[in-house]
RNA sequence: GCGCCCGUAGCUCAGUUGGAUAGAGCACCGGCCUUCUAAGCCGGGGGUCGCAGGUUCGAGUCCUGCCGGGCGCGCCA
């Protein structure tokens, strides 16, 4: 998107181009911001591009471009550079105060369609872990970011309640522990049943390990599962139950909320995956394998790109490259139901689900979920999104490869271009972290030679959500008690967990999606330098000088807004590096950030733009008063600037489900 | 073997659809609290942007080929 300010330019440069050079097709160009408010506010590049056709010096097309551009509202100057820039000053006195007034239109070029965003979908079987915390991150911010841009949007949280997974636990529980159905709740009641899971899940594993036969009660309860054994079904209902509002109560903790929770069993018990495959096979995507290893398969041809395991040998030539989607038992695999779920969610499937409602949240929304039976009747519409976004990691890259395929053998072509993998790297741990938590890794071992140690919930190897912000949110609680006496302790909790919010999802969020994280628990424990405590920080001096301002002087933000008209606004003229212009100029970028965010689906940019917004502010706090200074007009003009800054980082830090407290 | 990702300061990372002297945090060194909160501010040192070609007025950014590291390629999910 283009502010009106920069599209405005933009239209009058373009303007100039054809009238003076007799140029009708202006090459594309941008309007962007020069590395130094001195330099001016906005900057733009065409004469290079003009150069070769034109045949003159960039320096000499600048320039005549300078005198023919006519005036343009907002803009005070515009020169040439001698290296041959188009260098534009807005007009600052007009720019701050229709801003910090909120009178500036809005031209949000958002798309209006339902968006569909499903994130988290942790196997309900243990509690959740740091690599989770980057999925739910990455989601619930990208949710903040569309809403902001009025997406309407749908959030959805899908639960494996089918996986095997979950098998492992009620072996666990069953043959491990001999638990029925009353015992197990009478340890989900007494336990923090998350985490008796997450150690439970670690110890089946091993027991697997021990004897080969034993893997044998696995595939014996998956089956019992599928097939809705009574007894097998209803312990692995209450399991899944319970861990999933384990894992709310930690999303919770976050900032964290979802509209529906989709289970695999309803996609299973409803029939959407024999309506899916009666479609898939109806237009050949998949077909039954008659010879080869894949024989009694249904499987789907994998385009390019997919590729087969190397083959050991010199055996097996290029085979055929396919996916089984039905295995030869009859069995669909986790493929075919996600196909079900997708062609759903795009509301290709004609089919729907029941509604119930599964609890109210910590914001005051409910949460729905999907039921096999006796949906709620007054149930909102659910799926039948124009454009979905999956966040899951990267290593699921074939599979939403094959999705988008499979869409457009079923000749939809806009659907799959509207299926977008949000794809991030993985969350691994350092080593002195995994050393911490009790994982000692020989130092000869293939596992040391790497540079990280792959978090592991089959090995019970994780930094959980919960133990993070615990030691996170003390930290913290500590510090705001010191720093604040007068508090209550209750007090100190609630800035405290606050605070320790901002520093997990920044933490998440500072890194490019395209980047592995090594966690390290001394690093993610900071609260200095690049970090969210660093963020709120800013925002709560910003706020404490209005806090101020009513104290001492009885006066109200509305009350210096009014003030503002008369006064002569030489503070603005300063082109200083931290001046009180360059700070509110930088604030004003957000929706701008905002679109470059959602185009390229990387919140490290609104999250560097945020810890930068808040740099220049800082350094603004230290050099100019407000309170304290003595000339009406600059302390106006500068209390101004301060409403219109802290409102800006306030509204980026909710985009990252950073909230702002009250002191600390 | 094929596909995707990563390689920028001692460490961890940014670098806005190619644009002005390559930035930040941490660490290290030196300053700043009787003045709106020092979770802060100011200053300093520190770079063959993995390597080699190419495109361009201009390349950390685009193309090709290498090198190094990671992930994925299952009748698991």
């Amino acid at each position: 998107m283009i502010l009106p300010l920069q599209r405005r330019v933009h239209d009058a440069i373009v303007d100039a181009v054809r009238r003076h050079f007799g140029i009708a097709d202006v090459p594309p160009f941008a309007v962007e911001v020069p590395p130094s408010r001195a330099l001016g506010d906005l900057a733009v590049a065409v004469a290079f591009q003009l150069a070769r056709t034109l045949r003159k010096a960039p320096r000499a097309i600048a320039q005549e471009l300078a005198e023919a551009i006519g005036p343009i509202d907002g803009v005070g100057r515009v020169a040439a550079t001698p290296n041959g820039y188009l260098n534009l000053s807005l007009d600052r006195a007009a720019f701050l105060s229709a801003r910090v007034r909120r009178e500036v239109e809005e031209d949000r070029a958002a798309p209006h369609e339902k968006t569909i965003v499903e994130h988290t979908a942790i196997n309900p079987n243990k509690a959740a872990h740091v690599g989770h915390l980057r999925n739910a991150t990455l989601g619930d911010t990208l949710v903040r970011v569309l809403r902001f841009r009025r997406t309407p949007v749908e959030v959805q949280n899908y639960i494996d309640d089918l996986g095997v997974q979950v098998a492992d636990i009620i072996v666990g529980l069953r043959d491990l522990e001999h638990r029925d159905l009353a015992g197990i709740r009478e340890i989900a009641d007494g336990t923090r049943f998350d985490y008796y899971c997450w150690d439970l899940y670690s110890r089946v594993t091993q027991w697997y390990d021990e004897q080969p036969d034993h893997v044998e009660a696995r595939s014996r309860t998956l089956h019992a599962l599928e097939h809705g054994d009574p007894e097998v079904t209803a312990m692995g209902a209450f399991v899944v139950d319970r861990i999933v509002r384990t894992h709310l109560a930690t999303m919770a903790r976050l900032n964290i909320a979802y509209d529906l929770l989709t289970y695999e069993g309803d996609i299973v018990r409803l029939k959407f995956w024999a309506r899916a495959f009666e479609v898939l096979k109806a237009q050949g995507a998949v077909y039954l394998q008659t010879a080869g290893k894949l024989a009694g398969c249904w499987v789907m041809k994998i385009d390019g790109g997919a590729a087969k395991a190397p083959v050991d040998g010199d055996e097996g030539e290029d085979e055929e490259r396919e996916k089984v989607i039905v295995r030869s038992n009859g069995v669909v695999t986790y493929i075919g139901k996600d196909l079900a779920n997708q062609f759903w969610k795009l509301g290709l499937l004609g089919r729907d689900f029941h509604y119930r409602r599964f609890a109210t949240q910590w914001n005051g929304a409910p949460l729905w979920s999907t039921t096999s039976t006796d949906g709620d009747p007054g149930a909102p519409a659910f799926g039948r999104a124009k454009r979905i976004y999956n966040v899951i990691d990267s290593r699921q890259m074939y599979l939403q490869a094959l999705l988008s395929q499979a869409l457009r053998t079923l000749g939809h072509p806009d659907e799959a271009e509207n299926s977008v993998h949000f794809s991030y790297e993985m969350v691994a741990l350092s080593h002195a972290t995994a050393r911490e938590l009790g994982y000692e890794i020989a130092g000869d071992g293939e596992e040391a030679k790497k540079p990280f140690v792959e978090v592991s919930g089959r090995r019970g190897l994780g930094v959980k959500i919960d133990d993070l912000l615990d030691v996170l949110t003390a930290k913290a609680t500590a510090e705001v008690a010191k720093r604040n006496p007068e508090f209550s302790a209750a007090e100190c909790r609630t800035v405290g967990a606050q605070i320790a919010v901002a520093a997990i999802r920044y933490f998440m969020l500072k890194f490019s999606r395209g980047k592995l994280i090594v966690f390290d628990m001394e690093e993610a424990l900071s609260f200095e330098g690049e970090t969210g405590p660093y963020l709120q920080y800013a925002v709560v001096r910003a706020n404490n000088i209005f806090n101020k301002l009513q104290e001492r002087e009885q006066l109200t933000e509305a009350d210096v807004l009014r003030a503002l008209d008369a006064s002569a606004p030489d503070e603005l003229a300063d082109d200083g590096a931290h001046s009180l212009w360059a700070v509110v100029f930088e604030a004003s970028r957000l929706d701008d950030i905002v679109e470059q965010v959602v185009r390229g689906l990387e919140f490290s940019i609104l999250a560097k733009y945020t810890f930068g917004v808040a740099q220049l502010f800082n350094a603004f706090y230290h050099q100019y008063p407000i309170l304290n200074e003595d000339q009406a007009d600059r302390k106006r003009w500068r209390a101004a600037g301060v409403a219109y800054v802290r409102s800006q980082l306030t509204r980026a830090l909710d985009l990252m489900g950073i909230e702002v407290p009250s002191r600390m």
